[in-house]
DNA sequence: TGAATGAATGAACAATTATTCAAATAAATT
DNA sequence: AATTTATTTGAATAATTGTTCATTCATTCA
C-alpha cells in the first residue's frame, strides 16, 4: 500500500534519524520516570489534584524529599502547581504521562 | 456517562492502585530509556536488525560499551539476539519500544 | 591445533542522583 | 511584629550507573 507524501513526513518525523539534542531531551524525560518513588507520586495525582502535604501522606515520603522530586517532574513539565494561599496543588500536566505509564505497564505485563 | 462494569475494569487495570513491584519494575524499564546513547543503540535498529560491530560503527562506541548496553537491553527484553557463526545479530523485540519513544517525542515537541 | 575474529564479562573509576538534615521563604493568624 | 503552617532550597552523604581497560569465551578458518 502506497504511502501519500505526508503520511510518510510524518513517519520520517517520528522515527527518522534523531540529532543529538533529541536524544538527550528524550533520556532526560525518561530518566523523570525512571524511579519508583517518582511514578508513586505522578499516580497520587492520576485522580485529583493534590497539595504537597496530601502527596506526602499518599506516598509515605518526608515533605522535602517529595518537594525535590516535584521540583523534577515540574521542570519535565509532566506536573504543574497552582498555589491557593499558602498550600501548593500540584496536578498533572498533560495527558501524555498516563499514556507513557500506561505503556511502560503494557510491556512489563506481557507474557 | 455511565461507564460499563468491562470499561471501570479495564481503566482500573491500567491506572488503578498500583503495588510495590510494579512501580519498580516500571523504574527499571524506564531507567533502561534513561540514557541517550541507549536510546541510539535502539533507534540504529528501527529499520534492520545489525550485528554488534555494525551498531559500533553507527553509534560510534566501542565493543565493549556496546556490550554492555545490549545486554541491558536484553534484559529489559527491548531487544533479542540471534547468532549466526560469530556474528551477534540484534533488533528490537517488539513495538512497544517504538511506542513508548514515540510518546515521549510528541512530549518533548509540544509546544 | 593454533591463530584470528566477533562478542561478552569483570573490575575500577568518574559522574550522577535520591534522601536527609538544617535553614530559608511565603502566607495566614494572633 | 511574632508565631504558626506549608513549602522550598542548599549542602552533604550514600548509592547507583556508564565507560574504559584487560581478559575471557565462542566460532571459524588455516
Amino acid at each position: 500500500m502506497k504511502k501519500t507524501k505526508q503520511e510518510t513526513a510524518r513517519h520520517i518525523e517520528i522515527f527518522g534519524e534523531p540529532n543529538e539534542d533529541m536524544l538527550f531531551e528524550m533520556a532526560e524525560l525518561f530518566k523523570v520516570f525512571a524511579d519508583s518513588t517518582r511514578i508513586r507520586i505522578l499516580y497520587a495525582m492520576f485522580e485529583n489534584e493534590l497539595n504537597v502535604s496530601q502527596i506526602c501522606d499518599k506516598v509515605e515520603m518526608s515533605i522535602s524529599a517529595v518537594s525535590h522530586q516535584l521540583r523534577l517532574l515540574k521542570q519535565a513539565k509532566l506536573v504543574r502547581c497552582r498555589r491557593e494561599g499558602r498550600k501548593a496543588y500540584y496536578m498533572l500536566a498533560d495527558d501524555h504521562v498516563k499514556t507513557i505509564i500506561g505503556m511502560a505497564k503494557e510491556h512489563i505485563e506481557e507474557d
